[in-house]
This record gives C-alpha cells, sequence and structure tokens, in this order.
DNA sequence: TGCAAGATATATCGTGCTGATATATGGTCC
DNA sequence: GGACCATATATCAGCACGATATATCTTGCA
C-alpha cells in the first residue's frame, strides 16, 4: 500500500472515535482537529473511497429517509494502521503560517507607533482566538467526564495557552517598545 | 489590480531588504520567514513576474557572466503596498499544522508507555528546532549590529521562546501521565 | 591543469489543500 | 405551507509544497 498523508490519519482516527460519515468527520474536526489539522470536504471523500479500496475502512449505505449517507466503520487493519502511525518514532510534519509574525519580521519599515498598533492588533486576534478555544472548553471538559477520553480536553487547553504565549510576547514586546532606549532583541 | 496573496508581501519585503533576485529571495527566506512563513521557487518566479506587470517592483536584465539574472527593485507603489499591508488592520492569517499535538489527540488509542513515548518524542523534534534556532542567532545579533534592523532578530527569539514553549508542555504532561491518578486536563 | 563538487539562478510538474459553490433532503418553527 | 437551517455528498479553481531539471560559475585539491 501506498503512504497516507496526516488527512488519512485524521480520518481513521475519527471513525475510531465513533464518527460514521464525512460529514460527522468534518464537523468533529472543525470544533478540534482543525486548531492544528485542518481539513476539507474535497480532502474527506476521495480520502474515504482510497481508505476502503485499501481495506482499512469498510463503508455501508446508511440512507437517512430519503437522502443517500455512506457509513464507514474501521477494520482490523485500519486500526492497526492508526496505531502504527501514533506509534511511530519522530517524522512529525510540523508548520506554522503567521502572518502576524511576518509582518513583524518586516516591520522596520514603519514608525514606533506603526509597530505599537501591529503588536497590538495581532494581540488582540490572539485574543478573540483563546476567547473562542475557551467557549469550547466546557463542553469538551463534559465529553471528557462522559468518555474518560482525556486527550480532546488536553490539546484544548494546549491550545488555549498556546494562544496565551502569543498573548504575552505581544505584551513584552509592547512594553520593551514603549521603554524610552531598549538595547537588544534579547528573550 | 487584484488582491495579493501573502507570499507577495514576502517577496515586496525581501526586495526592500536588498535581496535582489528570486534565488536571494528564497535564500534569506529560507533561515528567517521560513519559520513562520515559508515560500518556494514555484510560487516566487511566477510571483515576480506577476508584481511587475502590477508596476509594483521593476526587473532588469543582470547576467553574471554568461548565467542569466534578473534584478528586481521595488517600485514606489510597491513600497507603499508593503506599507499598507504592513499596517493593515486585523485580518491576520494564522495556521498551525502540528502532527504531534493531533497524535497526542488521538492518544486515548495507546497504553501509558506509548503515550510517554510519543510525547517524548514530540519533545525531541522541538528540542533539535530549538537548537537549529539558536545556531542560527549569532548571525542574526551580528546582522542587527550592523544593520540596525531589530527585528529580525527579534523574530527568531520568539520562535526560541516558541519552541520553548512546546518543550515546557510536554515536559509537563510527562509528568502529569507519570503521576498515579491525575484527575483532569486543567491547565 | 583537470575536474569534481557545490553555489548560483531560473523553471516546472505532480500532488495536496483551501475555500467556495452546487445539489438534495430532513427537520423545525411560525 | 413555506422559510430556514442542519444534514450529506461532491467538485472546481487557485494556491502552495517538494522535488526535480537545467545550466553556469566558483572553489578546492590532486
Amino acid at each position: 500500500m501506498e503512504e497516507l498523508g496526516t488527512t488519512a490519519y485524521v480520518i481513521l482516527g475519527m471513525l475510531r472515535r465513533g464518527a460514521r460519515n464525512g460529514y460527522e468527520i468534518k464537523s468533529r474536526a472543525d470544533v478540534s482537529t482543525r486548531f492544528f489539522w485542518a481539513i476539507s470536504y474535497s480532502q474527506i471523500y476521495p480520502e474515504l473511497k482510497r481508505l476502503e479500496g485499501a481495506g482499512l475502512i469498510e463503508g455501508e449505505a446508511d440512507p437517512a429517509g430519503g437522502r443517500r449517507r455512506q457509513a464507514y466503520t474501521l477494520t482490523a487493519a485500519g486500526e492497526e494502521t492508526l496505531h502504527e502511525w501514533l506509534t511511530r518514532d519522530g517524522d512529525f510534519h510540523l508548520e506554522l503560517r503567521h502572518e502576524g509574525v511576518l509582518r513583524l519580521f518586516f516591520a522596520d519599515a514603519l514608525d514606533r507607533e506603526e509597530q505599537l498598533e501591529l503588536l497590538h492588533s495581532m494581540r488582540a486576534e490572539h485574543e478573540r482566538a483563546r476567547i473562542e478555544l475557551e467557549r469550547i472548553e466546557p463542553t469538551a471538559r463534559a465529553r471528557f467526564d462522559e468518555s474518560g477520553d482525556r486527550f480532546p480536553l488536553l490539546t484544548l487547553d494546549m491550545g488555549i495557552a498556546y494562544q496565551g504565549f502569543f498573548i504575552d510576547v505581544c505584551e513584552r514586546l509592547e512594553r520593551r517598545l514603549t521603554e524610552p532606549q531598549p538595547i537588544s532583541g534579547g528573550t
């Protein structure tokens, strides 16, 4: 079998969690993995067929009234493949795209006041993001209490701390730029 | 004029910094913006032509011996466009793809020992990344001393702290998972 | 002197992903 | 009855990545 992309493992993992079709996978991902690994329909539906072809999942017709629907489940091979990925050593895919930091990188083209405004609006952005995550938190906590699976809640709390990291960095830089004559760029 | 993608602004910014052609833009980006906004040749060369067509940059033949080379410079319009982007309020593009956190999200499928190994190898990955950044730091510091532009150094230090954030998170989680009976997933 | 290896410089291809849109049906509310 | 939203699948244009191809210039060293 060819190698699988990371998106394929999101699908396997979500199926293992109890998601049954493409729509449910996407809905769940949109309130969880989206923050560190987004997926879209145009990946999900072709990938479901590919995974079925590879024998990692099985689908059967599951119409809801007159609406066609396909219900998928993990096969033993699929379960094994997911486990292999989860325990694989190293080879992490790790990527950040952050337009705020990018602008900061070029901020020498700005005057002091504009630099401060950039930091301020960047901080505001992360504060909005943190609030969004904090709104999800009670739901995640409730689901933990039901399921006993603590990892979704744990990664959510990581996300909240992650936003906090950027908020702190912005605040520190804003303070430093406000000071009379800062010397260097040390940590 | 159509809207520009963020990559276009990387190019404008790099030209403003003194990069002259596609190769130099890519070389510089690979040791700086790469860590928060990666770009590739297949974006750079078509984009240079597009930006020239839009009047934001100007290119002239600049052969090096028998090797063809095109030297670009910012126009006044390009400078202005860059400034508009840098001072634009909000609308940040912010995106993370982190396979380690994703695996952690699904880590309920693992036993305790495998979970610890996942955290350990994730932490090792971030430690490698931090060391890579720390190796660049003296160069960035020297360039700051020459140019007086502190922002590249500043964003590099942010990157180092960023890796530190994940290292700390992993350590904390490793400790918590080692403890006898942790209760919840609180921060 | 010869020549291998690496740096400089541009270009392109396959693949994957995003965001938007299209198409239906089912359920809820007034 | 009809408006509106949720459910469910599918696809397309555009952007981006990573790898590779091509060619020339420079460096090192035997």
